[in-house]
DNA sequence: GGGTGATGCTGAG
DNA sequence: TCAGCCTCACCCC
């Protein structure tokens, strides 16, 4: 389910509700029962999130990684919670709220060591405040693959999915096929720009929201029907909203990809 | 009730 | 390049 926007948003929604508190942790399934044992009864110091992936400080100087992947999801009770699930590999419990997890790729517990090899291969993440975007324009003048696969190698830039990198190339007027190199630092920096407007709105509104309201005729963005708040992604044959053209459908990095051939010229 | 696809990533070949 | 893995919502029968 998640891109970058979610992830940060759920760091910082858990850490205002569990930072600070000793934490009950369980692992319900089983698949995480040494770490939760590990962790149960600890304070929870800070929650970050890097990318796509997502780091739980705990009392003691233990970390924690989790990475939802495809399938991973939280859930979160403030009260009445309902029992887990046998899909729930974390179970998260303060005083007034319950994290539940499910379905992640990692969740596990890390030392330093690991801790900094992980980093060294993430790229830089747009949604974290102050973070210098020259690595991203190194890496594209660098990598001679096509633009759309670059967006998507979390090593170029941390924190896109496929959602975000169909419609940030379109808003950016970029053919996805057009090799990564050849993209011009006018390019570059509006890439780098969208991103991180782009990934804010979507931390704050919760959901991917990237038309402009100019091209559907609306006043808040919020109001969209879940078809129209996007302009290229899983629209194959729909035409353009800017332009008309049929939206092609192509496939890029081993994922699909859409494009309007118009308004992002080859 | 079964089949399928999905906003991700890794490691083998 | 491709299989494999993780879970669940949604579709169709």
């Amino acid at each position: 389910m998640p891109e970058g926007h979610i992830i940060h948003r759920l760091a910082r929604r858990q850490g205002d509700l569990l930072a600070g508190e000793h934490i009950a942790v369980t692992s319900p399934q089983g698949r995480f029962a040494v770490g939760a044992a590990t962790l149960d009864g600890r304070r929870l110091e800070a929650i970050e999130a890097l990318g796509k992936h997502l780091f739980y400080r705990w009392s003691g100087d233990e970390s924690m990684h989790v990475h939802l992947g495809l399938f991973g999801r939280f859930r979160t009770h403030r009260s009445d919670p309902p029992p887990p699930t046998d899909g729930t590999r974390l179970a998260m419990h303060s005083d007034d709220a319950v994290v539940y997890l499910s379905g992640p790729t990692i969740c596990e517990l890390i030392d330093p060591d690991a801790e900094e090899q992980l980093r060294a291969r993430i790229g830089p993440d747009p949604l974290v405040p102050g973070t210098d975007p020259a690595p991203f324009y190194e890496s594209l003048g660098r990598r001679r693959i096509p633009v759309g696969a670059a967006l998507l190698d979390q090593k170029v830039i941390a924190g896109i999915g496929n959602v975000y990198r169909a419609e940030i190339l379109f808003l950016a007027g970029i053919d996805p096929r057009t090799p990564s190199h050849e993209v011009d630092a006018d390019g570059a920096e509006a890439l780098w720009q969208l991103a991180v407007s782009e990934l804010r709105a979507g931390e704050r509104a919760g959901r991917i929201i990237t038309v402009r309201p100019e091209d559907v005729g609306a006043r808040r963005r919020s109001d969209l029907p879940r078809r129209q708040r996007l302009y290229v992604y899983k629209r194959a044959g729909e035409p353009c909203r800017r332009c008309q053209t049929p939206i092609v459908m192509g496939e890029l990095g081993g994922r699909s990809i859409w494009h309007c051939p118009t308004c992002q010229p080859g």
